[in-house]
Order: C-alpha cells, then sequence, then structure tokens
DNA sequence: GCTATATATGGCACTGAGTTTCAGAAGAGA
DNA sequence: TCTCTTCTGAAACTCAGTGCCATATATAGC
C-alpha cells in the first residue's frame, strides 16, 4: 500500500529534523543547540519542530518506540517453544546482535548521550521499559499480567539489572567486545546465581 | 563545635525552603507550583531559592546525600567480618529498617514524585548511585576500584536490579509489608538465581 | 479541473525555569 | 568601630514548551 503524499512529506519533514539535529548536537553539543537552531538548520518552523517531537530531548531517541517493538517481538519468537526465561534470554541476545549491527549509530548516540546529564536521566527511563517487557513475559507464562505478578517482576528487575551493566561494559569500552557474548555470560550469571562467584566467599583481603 | 550564626541562618533557610516547597507541592502538585510561590511562601527571593537548589527538582530530593552516605556507613559495618556480598546484604537490611522507620516521608515523597514525569526519571538517576556505591564495596573486596572490576560491576547492577523492584513493590502497596522481609527474599533470589523459580521451567500455557 | 473540507504549517505572544549581574545588607574578625 | 567577606534581592536575559489563529496545501467529491 502506498503512502499518501501527506504522510511521505511529513517522514521527510521528520527525518530532516532528526538529520539537521543529529549535525548540529554532533558540531555544537545537544546543550549548545537550540530549538530554534535545530528548526533553522531543517528549514521548518519553531512550531512544527515542536509538533514534531515533544521535547528537544526526543529528538535525541528518536528510534526508541522501533527498538522495544524490535525487543518484544524478538522475545515472542521464542515464546511457545521455551522456557520463559529461555524466551527472554534468546530474544536479548537476538537484540545484542541487532545492536552488534549498528553499533556506530549507537556510540554516536551515546557520545551526545554522555555529555548532558538530563539526557543521560531520560535514557535511564527510556531503558526501564525494557524492563517492563522483560516482566510482561515473565507474568504471561503465569497467565498473569506483570501487574499482579511480583516474582516476575523481581525477576525482570534483576535481568534488567545485568543487562545495563552489560550495555555500560560494552560501550565504555568502545563497543569493540562481543555484546552477544556478554550477553550471554551476564544473564548465566543472573541463572547460576551470585552463589556462584568469589564475592560470596570470605577472602584474603577480609584478614588484612 | 558551634555553628556560626552563618551557619544556622543558611540551615533554617535551606529547612524552610524545603518545608514550604513540601507543603506547596501537597497542595498544588509539583508542576502546579511555581518556583516564585515557593519562594513566597519561604519567605525568600527567588534568587535566593535557586541559590540554595541549583533547580525546582531538587528541592523534592533534599536528603539524598545523606541517605547514600548512609547506606555507605552501613555497608561499611560489615566490612571486616563478613563476605562481600554478605556485607552489602546487611547494609541493604538495615537501610531497609531505616526505611520502615520513616515510612511515613517516604509515602509523602513518593506520591510526589509519581505526579510528574520529570521527576521518576530524576529519581531513577538518584537511585542509581546506589549501584555505584555497591560495585565499589564489591571490588574493593578484590583490591580493585569498580571502574576497573566489571564483574563487581555486574554483581551490583544485578542487585541493584532487586532492589529497585523490592521498593517498586512495597511503595505500591502502600508500605503495608515489612520491607525487611522483602529485601532478604529479593536477595536471596539474586543469591541462588533465576534457576530456582519456575520460569526456567517449561510449563502447561506453554503446551495450550 | 474546480470546489469544499481536512490537515499541516508558520508566526506570535505568553508562561515558567534557570542564569547572570550588580548593588547593598549583614555577619566575621581585628 | 572599621574593614573584609559572604549572602541576599532585584532586574534583565535566554531558552524550552504551549496555545492560538491565520494561511497554505493535500485530499475528496463533483
Amino acid at each position: 500500500m502506498e503512502l499518501s503524499l501527506r504522510e511521505r512529506k511529513k517522514i521527510k519533514a521528520r527525518q530532516a529534523i532528526i538529520d539537521a539535529a543529529t549535525r548540529l548536537f554532533i558540531k555544537k553539543g545537544y546543550d549548545g543547540t537550540t530549538a530554534d537552531e535545530i528548526a533553522a538548520e531543517a528549514e521548518v518552523s519553531r512550531s512544527t519542530f515542536f509538533r514534531y517531537f515533544k521535547a528537544k530531548e526526543m529528538v535525541v531517541f528518536p528510534y526508541q518506540d522501533e527498538r522495544i517493538q524490535m525487543l518484544r517481538d524478538l522475545i515472542g519468537q521464542y515464546e511457545t517453544e521455551q522456557t520463559p526465561f529461555d524466551s527472554v534470554r534468546l530474544g536479548l541476545l537476538d537484540m545484542a546482535a541487532y545492536f552488534m549491527s549498528i553499533k556506530k549509530e549507537l556510540a554516536d548516540q551515546r557520545k551526545i548521550i554522555h555529555e548532558s546529564l538530563h539526557l543521560l536521566a531520560r535514557q535511564l527511563e527510556y531503558d526501564a521499559v525494557w524492563e517492563v517487557v522483560i516482566s510482561e513475559r515473565l507474568a504471561a507464562s503465569r497467565g498473569k499480567s506483570s501487574r499482579e505478578d511480583y516474582e516476575a517482576r523481581l525477576a525482570a528487575g534483576i535481568i534488567f539489572g545485568a543487562i545495563e551493566a552489560v550495555l555500560y561494559e560494552w560501550f565504555s569500552k568502545g563497543c569493540k567486545q562481543d555484546l552477544v557474548q556478554l550477553g550471554r555470560d551476564g544473564i548465566e550469571l543472573v541463572r547460576v546465581g551470585l552463589a556462584s562467584t568469589d564475592f560470596t566467599q570470605l577472602n584474603d583481603r577480609s584478614f588484612e
């Protein structure tokens, strides 16, 4: 089905704003770029900019919704033939593979985000949706919604904690490692528990 | 040691602003209260308000630094006689006991925070410092800083994920449960791993 | 192709957060 | 009391975000 001219124009305008903003953010930083400048660079009015993006920060995370949907779909793939934990695990590893394939774009985005405390906070907020997706999948395995399944929320929180740490590691080492392998190891630790680590052992330093 | 008049005045002014802001936030909501109104209610000028609090949101989290320090101290108590994991665990449970003792104040604060997406994001950011404290303790047990100990950061992320889920549960059920017990159960799950749950089992629903 | 209607845009004015500057008030110290 | 330092209040300013309305442009019906 073809999109109408109106729809195509909207998509083009949106993309023009994203591109203009990205150019300016890289050149002058997020805080150093005003909404007016982005609008001018994209050749639209200020009003139009705010019509396409509810807030200036939103233009930094333009594909957030698509990524969440992708995660949901990837986990959904394994819905029937795997345990709940494994369907989440495999979905996350697929997501990791996808992230590997767009690492350049992710690294650019992260550079912009880490220049502003504001954006860092917003990033955390967006990422938190991953946890919801995971807890929904776990709760669904028992025929519940995540709202009514505390154990599922707890498990999802634990898994999400590992994801955050893995992603942080990957990004802070310049996306050079194999994210799928990092993810595999991280989630395995969640599965077997911290009792398997030497953090649960008295070590030499404790007696120094 | 006595504080100078100047210091005492500053403390009083700061407290007056916190109290005024809290009153207004409860009465009119966070978004419905302007910085001007808070300043007027506290009988200081707008400039003074922003001198005491870098941003309007900061006045919502006035004791954040103290709480982080308390967590650090509580974990530090168990530094020598326990395994790293247990010193973190016991410190967190002490913190839970403290939270139980100020539940009214926490519940009020949470009510304000949950009226604004802005504040929710900021809350996440503040809470993230807990993770740093935990990872520092774990890394220290091996004579490293958390910066150079990925395993410690990963473990801390997992523990923190559980903390968030536990706190969320506690708050959303009106702080009526025993937070220490919730915490004990949550962290035990982290210790033994999700392999102990039925999320790692194929269940009936998978065959429906 | 022409007209009526729906929708996107641009311009403008307004509110509120946060910053900067500066003059003056008030505490600290001799 | 006099000086030095710090805190405060007032005003002007920038920028994000909202609301309103007139205008331009796409779509649909004829």
